[in-house]
DNA sequence: CGGTGAAAGTTTTTT
DNA sequence: ACTTTCACCG
């Protein structure tokens, strides 16, 4: 019998398993089905690994195998592992992939995001550096409201700062590992508006500190300064993992990348003998020279798939792995498991246009597959149109519709689809966009728990400090803020100091009644003694009892229901789920806090919200789509000016970084992949010409089924099918210089076109015409005449009340469902 | 202080 | 086109 410490878990010793099922049997097990690549990736042992893995080629099978092959031969405990994945759905998915190969629970293993891993870390540390420890995250809103009030209280907006611009250039340069000071040292003091930053900088900075608040960027560079600054703090984590394996390396920024640093950095003998006399398990992890060696360390990326620049992420890192990690082996994975080679082949094609990069080819064995299929709408409905038609046309052939989605550059473009969707009685999901954290209903609700959790957060205060309007004004508010500065008090002991503001009573009262509620919910909310000696949350409050006391007391909930306002009563329902939403946390997270509750809210991404049960289609944006795979997939707004995006222009880069998002769109299909397009595009009200983006030419030409070209397209009458990629003569052939010539060409070619086509020319164009038709009824046999299809008989009518569809066969349209209820129609 | 109407800005992607 | 913010009056 052999015992293995385990020097993280509780049980301190545990029985290592029998032979029989051990390493050699495990290891076959672990790498039976892998290509000699993957296999490779899952074996090699020392300090540092890339995998590039290109799309598809099954690199989550590879990290997940890996984990479990360290675990299962005894090489690390569950314990020591740190992976970090792209979104909190990928780390879940990994944690329940790897557990299923070793068939045992893995507890201890830290699976999860850079943001999650550092909001843990700096919890747990967060007296080390002056920060409370249920310390608020604040998200891009918060920021900006933040950055608002001081551009104005500075006057700064005189000087041409705006709250955007202020927030991305902090942002950026917390990225860069750079704070106020570090920025000061280095500013130039000459310059007004240098000056003028600074100032704002410093002063966001200091709010956030008194707040005990934290950004996105700082809960990674916080965490990176908290190791610097503590090196005994850093050791116990770079002691802890012994093993960091990191995914989507291409998206890590400069933070993260000394994060990682930070981690893998071995522990000096001096930190490790103090370790030591602190009764931290050391023995048998030290060197000869009395040292703990640096983790191991795995990263797994395709720089061809790197679409966060925006963010600070940092091509270089992973470009120049090798360099940074002397003696880093390097794993190519090229062979594809996704797509067919026609996809492949496409895809291909178009990230071969982006110089400076290695190359790579993505292959499969499993055959060529269908061709792409490509459709030009002639306005944004029509596209959509498109989309659906096509989406029902696979369903039918049954296809899944959860194994459908629709891809778009800008979350603008979800408009004509859901139109469209909603009419053709078509079931969909936007996964991202106007999440409903953001909703303000949702956001008031919350700052109610953060005041509670964080007595701190005068941000919150002041949000709910006249929600519901209880007759606190701007005026109040201001009395309360300068009270406070003036008697050295935090917002919240203001409040409950209200009585000595000499405001009138009805105001008083209205804040401390809110005051004491607060003071009540936050009495509810502390465990018991003896838990509190034992470290536990016994005898505290559940979220969602705390969330239903707040929303009674507050009257939040009361006056959204007894509103007349009719979008109050969405309001009312959207709390209500809020409040089932802490009910299943309470259940699902036994023992959990409040603020446990708060993080998690905090770092949900669009991704995470994705539900695989769920029977719909579901509608993302490019960058939302990473990651994913979907039997078939739409991109959609193929145009210039879309994509590549018109902001992406001018940014260095920004077109090559654009062509990545559209690689990753097209890498991200399974089977059936339909590129389209419109011709025109409404934007701010007024409706533009839109032309073919660019990267649909580097496309082989014999890949695409067009069943509506550009060509097509550009004149009503003229369906002469004229080929995307054909050379329209002499002089047109050179690169960047293609099928649709230069870019003024194409433009006086619309424009001619536009003005000497009268709008009848545009009749069949599809609108997102709705109506109410009340209580409509049609049955079968039914002649219906549709406001963009025509003529049509009824064939069947399927669903109930509202939700009643007519399954309709048009004259000239062909067959389509319809939404009853809201469809353009009338009975014949 | 709160409600009404005008005015302005909005749309690049996100943890 | 549509939402959010500002200015003024009751």
């Amino acid at each position: 019998m052999t015992l293995i410490l385990d020097p993280d878990d509780p049980a301190g010793w545990r029985e290592a398993p029998a032979a029989a099922s051990g390493p050699h049997a495990a290891s076959d097990r672990l790498t039976d089905g892998l290509n000699p690549q993957q296999r490779e990736a899952v074996e090699y042992r020392g300090p540092a690994l890339l995998i590039v893995a290109g799309a598809g080629s099954g690199k989550t099978r590879v990290l997940t195998h890996r984990i479990a092959s360290l675990i299962d031969r005894r090489e690390a405990w569950p314990s020591q592992i740190l992976a970090i994945t792209f979104t909190n759905k990928a780390a879940a998915e990994m944690r329940e992939r790897v557990q299923a190969l070793l068939g045992d629970s893995a507890s201890g293993m830290w699976i999860s995001t850079f943001h999650s891993a550092c909001v843990r870390i700096l919890r747990r540390e967060a007296e080390a550096i002056g920060l409370s420890s249920t310390f608020t995250i604040y998200d891009s809103a918060d920021t900006r409201t933040i950055l608002k009030r001081i551009i104005k209280e500075l006057d700064a907006d005189t000087m041409g700062f705006t709250p955007a611009g202020a927030q991305s250039k902090i942002s950026k340069l917390k990225n860069e590992l750079s704070d106020v000071e570090t920025y000061a040292r280095n500013a130039n003091t000459n310059d007004p508006h240098e000056v003028m930053f600074l100032e704002i900088f410093r002063q966001y900075t200091r709010r956030l500190r008194d707040a005990s608040a934290l950004d996105f960027d700082d809960l990674i560079a916080e965490t990176v300064y908290l190791f610097r600054a503590f090196p005994k703090v850093a050791a116990l984590y770079q002691r802890r993992f012994r093993h960091l394996l990191v995914d989507e390396y291409q998206d890590t920024n400069h933070a993260q990348y000394a994060l990682i640093h930070e981690l893998t950095r071995p522990v000096d003998p001096m930190i490790v003998a103090e370790l030591d006399a602190h009764g931290v398990l050391v023995q048998g992890m030290t060197d000869a020279s009395g040292a703990i060696p640096g983790a191991s360390l795995t990263v797994v990326g395709d720089s061809d798939q790197s679409i966060y620049a925006f963010r600070g992420a940092d091509i270089r890192n992973i470009s120049e792995f090798e360099r940074d990690f002397p003696g880093a082996k390097v794993v190519l994975l090229e062979q594809n498991y996704r797509s067919t080679q026609n996809i492949l082949s496409a895809a291909n094609a178009v990230i071969s246009h982006n110089f400076d990069r290695k190359d790579k080819k993505l292959w499969t064995a499993d055959g060529d597959g269908e061709k792409i299929t490509g459709y030009t709408g002639y306005t944004a409905h029509d596209e959509a149109q498109f989309v659906a038609d096509e989406i029902e046309v696979l369903h039918r052939a049954g296809v899944a519709y959860r194994d459908i989605a629709v891809f778009y550059r800008t979350n603008a473009q979800t408009r004509a689809l859901e139109e469209i969707f909603v009419r053709s009685a078509l079931p969909y999901r936007v996964v991202g966009g106007t999440k409903f954290y953001e909703r303000a209903e949702i956001k008031d609700a919350m700052a109610y728990l953060i005041a509670v959790a964080n007595p701190l957060d005068e941000l919150a205060l002041r949000r709910i400090l006249n929600t519901p309007k209880r007759g606190i004004g701007p005026a109040t508010e201001t009395a309360l803020a300068s009270f406070g500065e003036q008697n050295a008090l935090t917002f919240r002991q203001a409040m409950r100091a209200a009585d000595g503001l000499g405001l009138g009573p009805k105001v008083t009262g209205a804040i401390t009644k809110l005051a004491n509620v607060l003071d009540e919910a936050a009495a509810m909310l502390v465990p018991n003694a003896e838990a509190i000696a034992a470290g536990t949350n016994e005898g505290a409050a559940k979220v969602s009892d705390v969330l239903a006391f707040l929303l009674d007391r507050s009257g939040l909930l009361e006056t959204l229901r007894n509103s007349r306002d009719p979008q109050d009563e969405t309001r009312a329902e959207n709390v209500e789920e809020l409040l089932a939403q802490t009910k299943d946390f309470d259940r699902e997270n036994p023992g959990a806090t409040l603020v446990d509750f708060l993080t998690q809210v905090s770092l949900v991404a669009a991704a995470d919200e994705l539900d695989d049960a769920s029977g719909t289609v579901s509608l993302m944006t490019l960058h939302t789509a990473k990651g994913l795979e979907y039997h078939a997939v739409f991109l959609t707004g193929i145009e210039e000016g879309l994509l590549p995006h018109q902001m992406s222009a001018t940014e260095p880069g920004g077109p090559a970084e654009e062509r990545r998002l559209f690689y990753v769109g097209i890498t991200r299909a399974r089977k059936r992949l339909y590129l389209s397009l419109a011709m025109s595009r409404a934007q701010f009200g007024e409706v533009a010409v839109a032309m073919p983006s660019r990267y649909l030419q580097e496309i082989p030409e014999d890949l695409i089924d067009w069943k509506q070209s550009p060509g097509m397209a550009t004149s009503r009458g003229g369906t002469q099918p004229r080929a995307l990629n054909a050379r329209r003569g002499p002089g047109q052939g050179g690169a960047g210089g293609g099928a649709w010539g230069t870019r003024d060409r194409d433009l006086d070619r619309f424009s001619v076109m536009k003005s000497a086509a009268p709008k009848a020319e545009w009749a069949n164009k599809v609108t997102g015409t709705v109506r109410d038709n009340g209580d409509l009824t049609l049955e079968a046999g039914d002649r219906i005449r549709h406001t963009d299809f025509g003529e049509g008989r009824v064939m069947q009518v399927t669903g109930e009340g509202t939700k009643r569809i007519a399954h309709v066969a048009f004259d000239t349209a062909g067959q389509k469902k319809l939404l009853i209820k809201i469809a353009p129609i009338e009975k014949l």
